[in-house]
DNA sequence: ACATGCAAAGGTAAAC
DNA sequence: GTTTACCTTTGCATGT
């Protein structure tokens, strides 16, 4: 619950500044979010276009699970190799 | 990494046909999370930023949740009066 | 920030059984915390009595991310074929 | 899966060993995790029979921490006490 | 169309 | 300080 840092001692210049970096912040927040949502209804949109041209939904989103699980393994799997080759002295440590 | 089953009695054409767009909805769908994925990181990225500048990132996050409840409810309000404007003959109906 | 269900319009026998029932469930679930807390504990005593015996955790750490994942695949696996096999009416709908 | 590498000069005897006790401690804690995750379910289980009973688990949960804040400044308090005892001589040192 | 249950994502807090 | 795990919340799908 604390607050903008130091708005009390600060000359009105400071103070002035400070405002203006939150606005910015908060604005470049808000662009952000809004692009996520419109690629997040874009993405409703291709579900909604391959449910009316007969495909199964449910099954979709299962591949596109198992896709991406596939993805984070073989990840994973580098990942434990670079650590076992660093165990052997074959990698320096990052 | 196997495709969808085309033991159904279907021509080739048409089995070849329902595997490419699958492949399509399916990659579609891949770019657009990956899109969505880049574009919340990005969203932290500015957080760490404003983080780093003295900003304290839940009172960030409770500003944004307000401003957006006020948006929300500006449409809200906004959708009523059109529905009573509409009602009143004084708008076309959509 | 609701309350309590109905302790206004009730006799002193029902409120007394709501405060009973309350009571009962609040300990009940601390119990469990408790015991859930006392096997992450057991968890971490394992990797530091690992760690003493030369292994390196992180090393540990990953490969029981990898197995979880081998299983997890396996269940998506198994849910993809049963949908399939539904698809093609080869398995009743659940 | 894999298993430790075992190219380095241990005699097949050490190698062997370290296999065992690799296994012996990846099992150790995914019995352990295994345990814990039950207990969650539990968890769960008791929130569910809660919120059939008419009870509000937001409010449950609300009661808890609050329970768990005042146990935890309890032992703090309790630690502080110990602390000082141990510095007067009243207590042996841990 | 609504309401409920479930799954995924994000945020928060703790552990290393 | 970074990463990881838990929990909360939100949105999505399903059924009535």
């Amino acid at each position: 619950m604390s607050d903008i840092p130091n708005d009390q001692p600060l000359s009105d210049a400071a103070a002035g500044f400070a405002k203006e970096q939150l606005k910015s912040f908060i604005e470049r927040i808000e662009r952000l979010e809004e692009e996520k949502k419109t690629i997040a209804d874009d993405i409703k949109d291709v579900f909604a276009e391959a449910k009316g041209t007969g495909f199964d939904t449910k099954a979709l989103r299962e591949i596109l699970k198992i896709r991406k699980q596939d993805a984070d393994q073989r990840a994973e799997h580098e990942a434990i190799v670079d650590l076992y080759m660093q165990a052997l002295g074959m990698l320096s440590p990052s």
